[in-house]
DNA sequence: TTTTACAGTAGTATATCTACTACATTTATC
DNA sequence: GATAAATGTAGTAGATATACTACTGTAAAA
């Protein structure tokens, strides 16, 4: 019998999710919690065979709360879900311990998949995210200048971006306004932009937003 | 007997959807299809009590096939999902003659209730988007928000809406830094708008910059 | 193994912005 | 032509953001 742990924070996705699992593991026991606070507290209370995650939770970030789990139990599998089409997450995530990183719109089929896969160990890579590995081995100089934007920096990009202001950006992440304010700075040295609106057309080019 | 249909891209929001309507509707009849183009085939082979569609679908967007819809059976109810927390959209798909418009994050007993009332003939409104209705209306509200500014507010607009700050405007017009705040503070009134960023997007979507 | 570089974090002092209020001048509206 | 609404303008006080500096831990380079 295999216990599998779903996060995610919208109710119908997790029902959706538990569904699907179910019919590929009649005999799984299936729980969910609705944020990272919760999953981080259910992963310290038992144990699991695989979480299932979603990249975007109130609260904690799924990256922060993957790295967490990572330190708790370095082996258990974690499959990350998002609804960005790979893109921009997927190689910070993986970089970051997850078994798998999956789009939202995959088929039922590919997630049953997936749980397997990574149950015996293995990543679960999708071809398009397997591309992109190889692409950013042979390296550089044509990555998009927020490649080089460390995690934080990244969140804050894209809450900057999105018309946040320094202080709920510092409240939501649990950090200090200057703090924040920092990251800011530095992103704007890296990407070489002056203001925030600089920053939400860089987003909305690189589809970011 | 009532018959559901449902719309979305992600077969697994899909899944919760069903699940949880299975359980507020236990004999219901509900079909699933995974974009706009299947959902109005649909419409048009048989007869629907309500339709659940998500907004954003590969090919053509949820708010044109809303229309479509209401062209074909002005009568049948459709309640709108989506991913953004109410904002924007809410309006537009309202116009649209949605019957309602349901974040994705809302308690499965929400989406029951949603469905009972729609299916009665009513709408259904949350709190929320209820107040922002209140205060468009009564503008004609066909013509884009921006036509409503003064002279000098919307000078100011295209200035912040590229990344200028309040006292650089400021000092190039000659005015004072406080006049300016008022002006911006107008701006973001009249064109409900929270802050610079969503400036800049209205200034990009409406060609403005 | 030392050094260097960067990531993550903040405090202090200063600069900048906003909310609220106010008032005179246009411009609509009846 | 009177009255209401919108516009152009700012000051004061309080809220927010920034520059600069600095400390720690860690990973990479020398």
């Amino acid at each position: 019998m295999i216990r599998i742990l779903i996060a995610d924070d919208h109710s119908i996705v997790r029902r959706g999710l538990r569904q699907i699992l179910l019919e590929g593991f009649p005999t799984a026991a299936i729980e969910e919690v609705p944020d990272a606070e919760a999953m981080i507290k259910k992963i310290i209370q038992s144990e699991w065979d695989v979480v299932i995650s979603d990249l975007s939770m109130p609260g904690r970030s799924g990256l922060e709360a993957l790295q967490q789990i990572k330190q708790l139990h370095p082996r258990l599998p974690v499959l990350i879900l998002s609804i960005h089409p790979e893109e921009q997450y997927a190689l910070r995530v993986l970089k970051a311990g997850a078994s798998g990183y999956l789009s939202k719109d995959m088929a039922p089929d590919e997630l049953v998949n997936a749980v397997h896969r990574v149950m015996l160990g293995k990543k679960y890579i999708t071809a398009s995210i397997a591309e992109k590995l190889a692409s950013v081995l042979d390296q550089d100089s044509d990555k998009p200048s927020h490649e080089y934007l460390s995690d934080r920096e990244f969140s804050v990009l894209k809450l900057l971006a999105s018309g946040k202001s320094v202080s709920e950006i510092a409240e939501s992440l649990f950090l200090s306004v200057t703090t924040v304010s920092t990251y800011r700075a530095r992103i704007m040295a890296k990407m070489g932009l002056k203001n925030n609106a600089d920053l939400t057309l860089y987003a909305i080019e690189h589809k970011l937003l």
